[in-house]
DNA sequence: ATTTTTTTTTAATCTAGATTAAGAATTGAA
DNA sequence: TTCAATTCTTAATCTAGATTAAAAAAAAAT
């Protein structure tokens, strides 16, 4: 388990041995069935969630209800609500799981203590931070010019894998459309 | 000008008179004429840019030439391509100054070899991109749960400055309508 | 295996917001 | 100032995508 993330970590900031040790002293791991929730709209998140295996998903519920994903987490994925993790607030947020999922936790203030411990941690986490947000930017830019099919498009081969292990309707909500026209769009083909 | 950049970071990770004046010497002045280009889509950015005074955006240009903006940067904000400058590859954003506008630049191997040095620096902008990942998901979420005029309401309850010194057209390709159906939302009152 | 729940499809109708086109108002440049 | 360019408004028409409703299909749970 651990060592997934541990391989992770190297591939960008690679550790020493001892190095290694302290942050598998610093996650938890745990196991989530299908559906259960790491974390819940109006409370305030208190982990940071690297997905070993399954996948979670972070979403916020409107006024009427209805759900709007805003991140999928597969395997090798860190997921939180970044703004409630950060600012020790509660926030608009819930997150939970697709499918059976393992999961490392990591608490906010274990982050922010192995900070001036492993400065490469921080580095780490900066960059992958850094990724986000030219993913998170690709994405609005996506939102704001392109139609819904070539946004669904685009989704099939950006996330090959999502697509057939994720319900259909998850994808519209990602996308910003209703699952009865994401049907439509695929009986075009 | 660097006084400005100094106090920003100070506020987030007070320096040493040593460290400001390493970072007095890192960054560039400019200015930049109402419309003038720092960035083309296209080129690889090569800078970050802290605003100093005046306000720059960036914006893609879509298939039908029309331009959707990502970002506004008043002042004390930092902007750049984030997938072009940290990639190191060429994107899809065009940046520009709306007014007259004065900023400090930063370029991407000046940034990364600072980090080394000083350290307290990487945390400074691991702190701004995390803020900066937060206010993107947000945005996100509100573009896929609220109608346009809401998203309005919102923009100018978030940027009141901005309301009055650029124009409505800008305002329009930010929250992702048309001038027209802006200028008939504002109709309404 | 059977039942229940969830997901997907289809189709008719509706609407938020786009498009097109002109004129009016602002702004900026010379 | 005056002229040219840009921005804003109004109004008619159009459309991508939403809504509503039901039935069909698939997946979970028992």
């Amino acid at each position: 388990m651990v060592q997934n993330l541990i391989q992770h970590i190297n591939g960008i900031t690679p550790l020493t041995e001892e190095e290694e040790g302290i942050v598998a002293e610093l996650v938890r791991e745990k196991t989530l069935a299908r559906k259960q929730f790491l974390h819940r709209a109006g409370e305030v998140a208190q982990y940071s969630a690297f997905v070993v295996e399954g996948c979670l998903r972070s979403y916020a519920v409107d006024r009427n209800g209805f759900e709007h994903i805003l991140q999928f987490a597969p395997a090798n994925w860190w997921i939180s609500d970044m703004y409630s993790f950060v600012k020790n607030k509660p926030s608009e947020l819930n997150v939970d799981a697709l499918l059976e999922t393992k999961v490392l936790l990591l608490s906010r203030s274990c982050q922010v203590s192995i900070f001036d411990r492993i400065p490469k941690l921080e580095r780490y986490f900066r960059i992958l931070t850094e990724n986000a947000l030219a993913a998170s930017n690709h994405r609005t830019i996506n939102y704001l010019s392109l139609p819904a099919k070539i946004r669904y498009e685009k989704f099939c081969t950006m996330y090959p894998t999502l697509i057939n292990t994720i319900p259909q309707k998850s994808v519209a909500s990602y996308i910003g459309i209703t699952p009865e026209f994401l049907s439509k769009l695929r009986a075009e083909f």
